[in-house]
DNA sequence: GAGTGGTCTAGACCACCCT
DNA sequence: GGGTGGTCTAGACCACTCT
């Protein structure tokens, strides 16, 4: 019987789930950085006491869900996130063009509280959780067109509140300060009339229809870790889906 | 040197892919109608003169493109898209409870006529190309809350305007009467204010926020098959993304 | 040229389904 | 019990990258 320093639990799933479980652990555990090359599938599969294959497919499996990078005849990194990247993968907004709207973000308010019931049932907390909150407006072409009101448990992200400056794109700060990777989100889409205060920020007369877009995103692990609430008023664009 | 039953042109694509190719215009072909099961993967491997190994990689992704489905211990089977399979694949709108919303459809107004530019332009028919033009109202609960508007190649369904009926599901009557796989659907989303028609039909008031859902439908081999225009009043509902 | 991932093969054993 | 897909192995050759 051969020794693995894989899951000790030998039951039920097959040796390739184990494989991805263990180098998905390593990764999410800071042992591999965003950027660093994995060890090679040969090497990997030595050490884990496993035959290339294996270890093949597991690596398929990360590929897929886009937590690594294969680059042939170099070798296999951890996926990284840069800034234009994350936009682009998440942000679901395209002109009539069909090319993608890439859109600035104006200075943001923030601030910290106690999780209200709706909040706590969106990120899944504990009564009692606090949170981190922020709001801010995202231009394009100089004009304002979106609303965003995004919240954080408090416990995930300690410290952000203080930050001097809100990025425009939160997701690579949860990577690399907090080493929080974002796995998937999940979008719930409305039309809903301007409110008094929507119009106002958003320049639009009050009842004017926007899009409204709820989305609780999920990192690896499938911690819920932001719940997000966007008001959109789209002139020559739309959201974007493929099903 | 080994003769291959597949694809001639031996430059470049792996074999996986032309097994693959050739495994899906069989198929498409209407060699393999849906439901029916496939070779086993021995003998799939036997008579296109590749390993078990390579028809596995070639069947894992029509698995994965939901071409095909496998049943362990049984077979790999053509996938069978029943009325409810369809609705419930590519309907988006699911309920406050995070239910799909399963809709009925009254009855339909079907007319045929020349492509106007818009629709030769979503469709990327050529000049003079004629159009079959669905017009229904979907309901939820007894009530309307969405009204389609759909166009189709005559070219791809002739006599599809001559039916005594439009079922609520057309995609698997596409693939029933007329052995066109839908494979994909792009959808673009935006929030718009009740028309006059559109008040009218779907008992609102004129200026009501209403979602927009315009919708190009692909087969499996690539070619735009339907352009589809919906407005929906969602009410304690919403459009689903996941990203 | 050495090292990497990409493809392909051949064969083994297992879990499951059907009759 | 026989057939099917699911997993796993071992080894080969190729295409690509790096330096």
């Amino acid at each position: 019987m051969r020794k693995l320093r894989l899951a000790p639990d030998e039951n039920g799933a097959p040796l390739y789930a184990r494989v991805k479980a263990n180098v998905l652990a390593r990764i999410t555990g800071g042992d591999w950085p965003p950027g660093t090359a994995l060890p090679a599938e040969m090497e990997l599969a030595r050490e884990l006491g496993v035959s290339q294959g294996t270890v093949r497919k597991a690596l398929d499996a990360l590929t897929a869900e886009q937590v690594v990078v294969r680059r042939q005849g170099s070798g296999t990194y951890v996926a990284e996130h840069t800034p234009a990247h994350m936009l682009f993968r998440f942000f679901n907004i395209y002109d009539e063009s069909g090319a993608q709207v890439l859109p600035d973000s104006e200075p943001a308010r923030v601030s910290t509280g106690e999780a209200t019931a709706t909040e706590r049932r969106r990120l899944e907390l504990e009564a009692g959780a606090r949170v981190i909150r922020i709001s801010r407006i995202r231009t394009r072409a100089g004009r304002a067109f979106m609303d965003d009101r995004i919240v954080l448990p408090e416990a995930l992200f300690p410290g952000l509140d203080q930050e001097a400056e809100v990025p425009n794109t939160l997701y690579d700060l949860f990577q690399k300060r907090y080493g929080i990777h974002v796995a998937r989100t999940e979008e719930q889409v409305t039309a809903v009339a301007a409110t008094a205060r929507l119009a106002e920020r958003l320049d639009v007369k009050p009842g004017t229809p926007l899009l409204a877009i709820d989305r609780v995103t999920y990192d690896l692990s499938g911690r819920r870790i932001e719940w997000r609430l966007s008001h959109a008023h789209l002139e020559r664009a739309h959201y974007f889906a493929r099903l």
